[in-house]
DNA sequence: CCAGCCCCCTGTCGGC
DNA sequence: TGCCGACAGGGGGCTG
């Protein structure tokens, strides 16, 4: 579910009901929710600590407590809001929950149970060594060409590697690739000094744009207030398959591209030479 | 190192 | 209507 612009979204509404607060429990009733430490350990060392920050790295979401950093991956169908304890919640997949000091609750919800929590010290021993993030300033034309350039390899899946760019999943990379109009199999050995200007423009724009609009709610992400998110009504290729390309009229295609589900406009993104 | 495939899980949808 | 396979925003691991 939740790439860059939901993870964000989610992060910047967490922060209001969250920062200062302190945890006073911690409930699950799925242990495997809770990746690292055992579920016990990670019970035991948390409870007490307090929120003073949430960012965002990638997809993951960071809360940094008084002695821990408590990551969480939401995946497909992660969720995480608020909510007085006690409310009535017709939301059946809460696997975690932590009781705030303020009777609040902090819920981690998840169909498909893809989810996890995780409390290190330690952040690259958990998420790893992940690519440059999009929308800083440093992700500019010449270092998405060093990280994924001159390959004789199709281009969606290099864009959504978060080893070589952090945060495109397959629905931005899908946005990104019409954009820029190109070919989600092209080859990024072919790419030319203008496309590369262009592929870090649309980049940027289709992500920002998303967080405008406060991530996709195609199906299962929500905001942390329980509302969608705007982003699914200003895609142009993806969910758009047979429906008209809104620059040319032409229908919009959907292959398999890497086992992901990849639309795109043959018009507009001409497969061009390999 | 890379591509291809499977797995982790559950819900939903389209086709028969 | 009911069943069944395919597919879903992610990512880790294995194989050849």
């Amino acid at each position: 579910m939740p790439e860059l612009p939901e993870v964000e979204t989610v992060v910047r509404g967490l922060r209001a009901p969250l920062i200062g607060r302190s945890i006073a429990g911690v409930w699950y009733d799925w242990a495997k929710v809770i990746k690292t430490p055992s579920a016990e350990d990670f019970k035991a060392r948390i409870t007490g600590q307090s929120f003073r920050a949430i960012t965002r790295r990638a997809k993951w979401i960071i809360f940094e407590l008084d002695h821990d950093l408590m990551l969480v991956h939401l995946r497909m169908t992660g969720r995480l809001y608020t909510l007085p304890r006690g409310a009535e919640n017709p939301d059946k997949w809460v696997h975690l929950r932590f009781e705030l000091d303020n009777g609040e609750d902090l819920n981690f919800s998840d169909a498909r149970r893809f989810g996890r929590a995780y409390l290190t010290t330690d952040l690259v021993s958990v998420i790893g060594e992940l690519g440059p993030e999009p929308l800083e300033d440093a992700f500019t034309a010449d270092v998405l060409r060093q990280r994924i350039g001159g390959r004789r390899a199709a281009i969606k899946p290099l864009l959504m590697d978060q080893k070589n760019i952090a945060g495109i999943g397959n629905i931005y990379a899908d946005e990104a690739l019409y954009r820029a109009g190109l070919h989600p199999l092209r080859h990024t050995a072919t790419l030319t000094d203008q496309d590369w200007v262009n592929l870090r423009q649309a980049i940027r724009d289709v992500l920002n744009a998303g967080i405008d609009h406060e991530g996709a709610s195609i199906n299962w992400y929500r905001k942390p207030d329980g509302e969608r998110g705007e982003s699914q009504e200003y895609f142009n290729v993806y969910g758009r398959d047979k429906q008209p390309c809104r620059k040319c009229g032409t229908l919009i295609s959907k292959v398999r591209v890497a086992q992901r589900g990849t639309h795109f406009c043959a018009n507009c993104q001409p497969e061009q030479s390999v």
